[in-house]
Formats: C-alpha cells, structure tokens, sequence
DNA sequence: TCCGCTGCTGAATCTGATA
DNA sequence: TTATCAGATTCAGCAGCGG
C-alpha cells in the first residue's frame, strides 16, 4: 500500500457513525491499515439448553438470541477466524486488539488469535463485584469474564500508557484482574417497553480502562459487535474517534441516542501522566558546560565507586572511559546501567543524585516553551 | 467394559507411587475409567527469548528447562491433544479433570478439551496476591493464572461438594476467582544446592481447594505432570488415594521424600487455605472510571484549596500534578496528606468528602471475597 | 523478644531513538 | 535494515541481621 492509499482511505473512513450489516462485510468494504484499535465483544455460543430458575422459581431471563446460536464449535470457529481475519487486515501494523469472552468460547478465540498471527500481550480477568450466584449450587459462580490483549503481531509496537494505569491504581501497576462491577442501575439502557435493550451490555468503567491504557487522543477505534456502543460512547468522552458496526436495527437506535448524549471530558482532563522517556534528553555533558558540574570534579555511587568529569562530558574511572552509564556499567559488571541515578554529586557534605541537576534543566526548557 | 474388567483394572492400579516415564506412555498402560479426578500442570510454551534483568540489574531466573520447548503452536497442540485423549480415557465416566495454564497455552489447552470431548464446568482463575510485577513497564503485571474444571462428558454426574467450598469461603458460595499466594518460603521445595526443586511448584492451597471441591476420601486422582507432587502430598493429607507421572528423575526423588514426610489431615498444613481478609484498596482512579466523578471535575479543600480531576485517575493544582495524596500535600505545604479526608466533591450545593464514594465502592465489594 | 532495615525472589512471550 | 547505545523500569513476602 503506498502512502497515497492510505490517505486516501483515511480520508474515506466513517468515522463516529455505526454502520448496519454484517460485520465481515462491513469490516471488508474499509481500508486496511487504518484502525488504532479494536475492541471486539463478540457472541458467546453460550449452548444453553432450556430455561433456568431461581431458587423462588423466577426464570432467568437468558441470551437466548438468534445472534448467538451457532451449528457447533466448528461453525463458531470458522465465524471466529473470519471476522479476526478482516479485523487484522484494519489494524496499522502497531494497532491492537481486546477481545471478551467467557469459557464457551474465549479458549477457541484465543487460539484464533494466536493462529492468525496477534501476538498475545497480556488476558485480563475482569473480576465482577455483583455477579449472578449460581442458583442450583452445582458450579462455581461464574464471577468472571476473560479479555485477551493482542497486538497486531510480534513486535509491534502497541501503544501502552504505562504511567496513566499506573496513576489509575494510585501508584501501582495495574495488574492483570480488574474488579469492576457489572452493568445495572441507571448506566443500563432500557428500551421503550422498559426492558434491557441488550442482554450483555458492558460497563463504561471496563472500556474506560482499556481506552485509557491502549489508545491516544483522536485514534480510531473499532468495534464491530458494536451492541447499544459502549465503545464509542466511551471513546467520545475520551476525545477518541470510533467506527461501530451492528447488525441489529434495534440495538443501533439505542446506541445512536446514548452517544449524541454523551459529553466529550474537556481537554485538561483528557491529558494523561507522561512518560519520562517523552520528556526531552538532556546531554550529561551539559551539566559541565553550564557549570552545575565542574571538569575534575568527583562523582561517587552509593555503592562506593567513585570516577571524575572530564570537560567532555565523560567520566575516567578506575580503569575505564566513557558516558555516565558506561563508566557505571563498567564499574559495576553490569550490562548496563542508568548514570543519571546511578551517579552523585557532593555540596555542602551533603550527596546528591546528578539526576536531580537534569530536572533543574528541564524544568528551565518548560518555561521557556 | 465388564464390572469384572473394571474390578480387574481398579486392582491392577499403582495407587500411590509415581510412575517414570512420558505420561502418554505411562497412562497408555493404565486400565481405562479408573481414575476419578485428573489435575493436569503441563508446560506452558512459553517461548521466552533473551533474559530479563530487574530494575536493580538482577536477572530474572526464567523458566529454561527442555521440558517447555516446543517447535510452535503446532506441535504443542499435537501434544496436548495426545495427553487429554489418553486421559479421558482414563477417568471414570462421572470423572473431572482440573488444568491449570497461562495465556501462553490455555486457550489452546481449553480448545482441545472441547474439542476431545470434555464438557467445560467453570473456568477458574487464580489470582495470585504477590506476583512478579512487570519490570518494563511494557504490560499489565501478569497477575493470574487459568484453571480450566472439566467433566468427561455432558451430562456426566461429577463430584462437586458445594456445602464444603461454601464453608471454606465463610459462608458464602465459592466464586470461580481464587485468591491465594504464590509457593514460597518454607513450603517451596529446595534442592541439595538450596535452590529451588522445580521452578514452577503449585502451593498446597490451590490443590486443597480442587481436591476438598471435586473428591471425595478414598477417590483415585491422577496427575500427570507431577513435579515435584503437590497433587500428591494434598491427597495424601485428605485421604485420597494418588498416582503420579514425572519424567524427571531429579523432581521425582524430591517428591518421594516430600509426601513421605506428609501426615494425613495434618492441621497445620490445612490453615494455609484460610485466606487473610483486608480491608480492600480502592484506587481513587477507580471513582474516575466508574463515573463517580467527572475527568474535568473540580475538587475543593476544607482549606480553600482546588484541583481539577484527570482521566486517569491524577489531579492537577495550582502547580502540581500527581494522586490525591500528593497534590493535597504539596498545596499545604505538608511532607504527606490523606486526601480521601482532604478533598471533597459538590453535588446540589453539598460538599461531600471524597471518602464517602470509596465507602460505596467497598460495600459494594463486601462478601464478594 | 520485637521492630525495622536490607536483600532476595517469583511460569515473563518485558526498549527505543538515532545513525 | 541493522548496529549502537542511552537510559527507563518493580511488588509482596520472607529471611536474616542488628539494635
């Protein structure tokens, strides 16, 4: 594909509508190469067989739709490896996927996923607060469902905002369970009869999450089970374009009046803690040209080591020569090392990290813009 | 098969030992419907490639051995699929079978169950409380892995002892997600060199629970991926009878002395499975993603002071950027703040401490376990 | 004996910009 | 495309030691 095509595709891209019929075909009528991100909820082929009571005899009401009745695992699985396979085909080559399921038929999309070419990245557990207990007592309850993270394939590179899921879960890493509680109260649409306009309909919290941590401001997310549109009711909060894909006229109504009312948050609100690794490079060597750090000066580690600044910005050390890191490498046998805190200065008897003198820097580059 | 061939097979059993060799081979000669619990580790595949190194420059001791390396997906399933098939042919016809895995195989493990017949009854999660975090900050922390529960057959009448997991989980019906550590410390097996005995031991409360859920005393469990014998030391300790398969003569030696050590109902090894009940931690993102509170939202402080909330879960001061607690404190000047007590939120014209909302959010997560 | 501090470790598909 | 090198990156639990 030349980069004309591309452009052109973008430029031909339905971006924040949903779009009605099938979505293989759907998906096959796009440009390939021009999706962020897919976020893809497909059916369960749940197999269930007559009707389940609670303990006062109440029914449950079940899925129990035509769109998730299939011949058998084979028929799933040729309908799974189809609609994976066009999904591929609109990822960028960095681009990802997040699919859930349940254990009726996340085991045979994983392994589509895998035979196709993604590359597994991480599966999340979404670990509900509220489930349904399991009213015959002969199962565990089913607490869970899985999502399965994938990128494009091997190597890519996925868009993660580490720091962001970081700050989410105050300062630790998100892990790989996320406890979240199901749809209900007021976020669960209704239809004009009063009833639930969509048996499964997913919470904003569990979208949020994944939105968050794998896309960027104005990305294109996909989802082509689009359903009453979580996803691109969350995508537009989030300041994120989004393509849906339905088959059912009556789930597209729905999600077609919940999003128009959807508020996109406002710009401040929609940063997100940064990287370090974005913030601009600083030089060791200018430390020693502005003077923070005098040419013969002893730098020390807290491991005890000790080497001197050259006026060239490298380090002498016992026997070696170089940068910051590999005068620390060096000194330490190990393959690598990170200078910045690794090295120390002294003033006043009092033991500084140098890493310290490259924030003053930068914090002076932020002033003046 | 006649009752008298049953009779002569049962007869034939090696309860209690383990058996050399490859567990296809070994289970190949094995009478059929024998067995009435199966709990099955195989390797995961997990095709690692260089090393990895931990913040502080310590490298990760991976999993290497011979015993996890495989030509591709491929070959793997063609292995798996020859296990599963001579282990259904093993159980008995109201017999289960537990496998445990990762992203790595499961979906491929799960698949072929399917696939070969089996009926899949709950897939389980283990949540593991103290992980290995991710190092790069390249993914979520790995924090769970799979078990997949499985009848031979639909319709066939498995054992589940409902009451007794109900008991295990303090009155409430056991959830198909599990929390409990990781094997380490004293329970964690150590060879002459005081290394550990295998890299991937199973703690004795996982195999406690599957056992007291899906045996009664006196069944026959089988395991043919034994390592080190956690199945058998746990069937042991309940009184079920056990026979595992373990090629590696290093692992089997360690197994032997471990279960020969092993007291039937030894108390003391049962508390393990009590877990410790914290008050839960709630990140204040998870207010942002549920929709408690607005990205763009501004919060107030008794003392005058405001922020305005980010999407992922941080606020921003007059200068400052960073969680609750650190914007609280640095507008106050103070070393440290709790600022679910500091910041308040407006509805209707009532200023309303943040805390309330976390409140809400743990009574929600009560008796969920 | 208790407390705090340091150090070590666990089934892990773990970098990215620039030349 | 490949080589080079700067430099970013961790949580919970247990053992051992010193005060």
């Amino acid at each position: 594909m030349t980069k004309m095509d591309r452009m052109k595709g973008a430029a031909a891209l339905p971006l924040n509508t949903i779009l009605a019929g099938d979505c293989v075909a759907e998906m096959a009528a796009l440009p390939a190469g021009s999706v962020d991100l897919i976020f893809a909820d497909p059916p369960y082929n749940l197999q269930l067989k007559g009707d389940l009571r609670r303990p006062d005899n109440s029914r449950v009401d079940a899925v129990d739709d035509a769109w998730d009745r299939f011949e058998g695992f084979s028929s799933y699985d040729s309908f799974t490896r189809a609609w994976l396979r066009e999904a591929r085909r609109l990822l960028k080559p960095d681009g990802a996927i997040w699919v859930i399921g349940s254990y009726h038929n996340i085991f045979r999309v994983g392994a589509a996923l895998q035979d196709e070419g993604y590359w597994i990245l991480n599966d999340v557990v979404w670990r509900k607060s509220n489930p349904m207990p399991n009213f015959r007592g002969k199962r565990l309850t089913n607490a869970h469902e899985t999502l399965i993270w994938a990128s494009r394939s091997e190597g890519a590179r996925y868009t993660f905002n580490y720091e962001a899921l970081k700050a989410l879960n105050e300062g630790i890493q998100m892990r790989s369970d996320w406890v979240l509680p199901i749809c209900t109260g007021g976020e669960r649409l209704k239809d004009a009869a009063g009833e639930k306009a969509h048996p499964t309909q997913k919470p904003i919290s569990l979208l949020h999450r994944v939105l968050v941590g794998c896309t960027k401001p104005g990305d294109v997310v996909l989802d082509p089970f689009f359903g009453t549109g979580t996803t691109g009711a969350v995508a537009k909060m989030l300041g994120r374009d989004w393509i849906g894909i339905e088959r059912e006229e009556s789930y597209r109504t729905v999600a077609e009046t919940r999003i128009a009312q959807v508020r996109k948050f406002d710009k401040a609100a929609l940063e997100v803690t940064r990287p370090k690794r974005a913030e601009p490079r600083v030089p060791f060597g200018q430390l020693v040209e502005r003077g923070m750090l005098r040419p013969g000066e002893t730098l020390v580690s807290a491991t005890g080591k000790s080497a001197r600044v050259r006026a060239d910005g490298t380090l002498v050390g016992l026997d070696v020569t170089g940068s910051i890191h590999q005068v620390g490498a060096a000194l330490e046998g190990a393959p690598s090392c990170n200078g910045w805190t690794y090295w120390h200065f002294v003033r006043d008897g009092v033991t500084v990290p140098i890493d310290v003198l490259r924030q003053q820097i930068r914090a002076e580059m932020q002033g003046s813009g």
